[in-house]
DNA sequence: TCTACCTTGTGACAGCTTTCACAAGCAGAG
DNA sequence: CTCTGCTTGTGAAAGCTGTCACAAGGTAGA
C-alpha cells in the first residue's frame, strides 16, 4: 500500500493532525477533504491524494470521522507512542526545546541530557542529571533511546553521532550547521535557522529588485 | 536573467556559501562543480544549473573563483549587507537564537528586543533593553527593521505579525506552530520543530516496518 | 425502494525539478 | 600556433509532484 512517500506529504500530515486535533477540541465530528484544505494552506485533492498513499480513511459523501483520522494520522507519522529522546548538548538550543511545551504533548520524552561541560554534568535539569558524553552509548542501550537531538558546535557532531548510530540510534534531529554522514538507515532531520533566515532576505532583496 | 527560483535552489545556494567559506579558510583559489557538489550533497549538474539561474560565473576548464563566487552568492542571498532584525518573543527560543554565533556571523543584526512579561520589560540583553509590545511598530520604523524573529505563543502571533507587517516589515522566521496569514509581499518562514521530530519518527517506523 | 445530493478515491494530465549529454570555450604543453 | 585535456553552460529527456475531473459509493429524505 504505502510506497516512496514525498517529503511534502509528510509535511502535510503534521499540519493535517494538528487541524484534527483543534478540530475535536471544537467538538466536530466530521471533516472534509474541503475543509481540512483550508486549514492546511493546500487543496482539497491534495489532501484525498496525500491519505490516499495510506489507505481509505473517509466514507463518500460524507468525509473523514475527525477521531478516527486523528488515530490514523498519528500512526502513520508514528507518534502514536513514546519515543525516548537523548538530547546531546545543554546549550541554549538544548534547553529551549526541553522546555518546549509542544515537544513533550506529542509523545517526545526526553530522557538522557548530554553535555562535555564538565561544569554542567551532574547539575540537574527538573528530573534528570546531566551526563558526560563517556556515557552516551550506554545511556542509549539501557533506555532504548532511537532518537537524538542534537546540539553541539559543528566539530563535534559527527563523532557524536557515530558515537549514537553505533548504539543504536536511528534518528537524528541535527542542529549543526553540516552534512552529518550516517549509514542510510538512519534519518538525519536538519534544522538550519541561518538557512532560513537566507531564504527570507532571498525573497525580500529578489521583490524588491522586482524581477 | 533570474525567473521564478525553485524554493530547493535556494537552500542549495546556501550550502555552496557555507563550502565556499570553507574554502577560503582552506586556502583554494578555485573550486570545479563536482567539489561543490561533493560537499553540498548534490550532483555537478545541479551545482551548474543552480547557478545558471543567476548568471555564468565559472571558467570552461578551469571552474569557479573561490573568492569571487562567495561574493556573487552573497549578493543573490541578500547576505551582503547588514539586517536589522527585531526578535519578538524573549523566550528560550528567543535567547537560544539571540547567543547563536551564526545568527550575527552573517549579516543578521539583532537591534531590537521585545516581548509582553511586564517581569522582562527593562531587562538587559547586553547591549540591549527589553521593550515593551507597546513600541513594537516605532521601533521597526525608526531602526529600519525588515525582518523578524516571531517567538512567541501561538494566540499572539498572528496579531503581532500584523502590527510588524503594517510598520513595514517584509520577512518573518515564524516559530509559532501557526500559519500566518500575511500580504503576498511579505515572505514567511516557519520553523516547525515538531513537524521535523514527526518526520524523523515517521521515517524510522517506515523503515522498520520494511515496506 | 427510489431519487437527489454530496464527497471520496483515483487515473489522466500538466507543470516543475533534476539528470543527462554534449558543444563551447579556456589553459597549458609542446 | 596547434593540440590535448578539462570543465562549464544548457537544451532535451526523464522523473516527480500537484491538479483536474469524474465515476464510484454512500447518505438522507420521500
Amino acid at each position: 500500500m504505502t510506497r516512496r512517500i514525498p517529503a511534502s506529504t509528510i509535511r502535510r500530515l503534521s499540519h493535517y493532525l494538528r487541524s484534527l486535533e483543534d478540530l475535536e477540541r471544537e467538538g466536530g465530528e466530521t471533516v472534509s477533504s474541503e475543509e481540512l484544505a483550508e486549514r492546511g494552506q493546500t487543496t482539497a485533492a491534495q489532501v484525498r491524494k496525500d491519505l490516499s498513499h495510506f489507505g481509505s480513511f473517509g466514507k463518500r459523501g460524507l468525509g473523514y470521522k475527525v477521531k478516527e483520522l486523528r488515530v490514523y494520522v498519528r500512526q502513520i507519522l508514528g507518534v502514536d507512542r513514546i519515543w525516548n529522546v537523548a538530547l546531546i548538548g545543554a546549550g541554549r538550543i538544548g534547553s529551549a526545546l526541553f522546555e518546549y511545551p509542544d515537544f513533550g504533548s506529542r509523545g517526545y520524552k526526553c530522557v538522557a541530557i548530554i553535555d562535555s561541560d564538565q561544569a554542567k554534568i551532574g547539575t540537574r535539569w527538573g528530573e534528570l542529571e546531566v551526563r558526560s558524553p563517556d556515557d552516551l552509548q550506554s545511556l542509549i542501550a539501557d533506555l532504548g533511546i532511537e532518537l537524538i537531538v542534537l546540539a553541539v558546535p559543528a566539530q563535534a557532531a559527527q563523532e557524536v553521532a557515530e558515537q549514537a548510530v553505533e548504539a543504536g540510534v536511528r534518528g537524528i534531529l541535527n542542529f549543526a550547521p553540516i552534512r552529518l554522514k550516517v549509514p542510510s538507515e538512519v534519518h538525519v532531520e536538519d534544522v538550519n535557522l541561518v538557512m532560513q533566515l537566507e531564504a527570507v532576505s532571498f525573497a525580500i532583496t529578489q521583490r524588491t529588485a522586482g524581477v
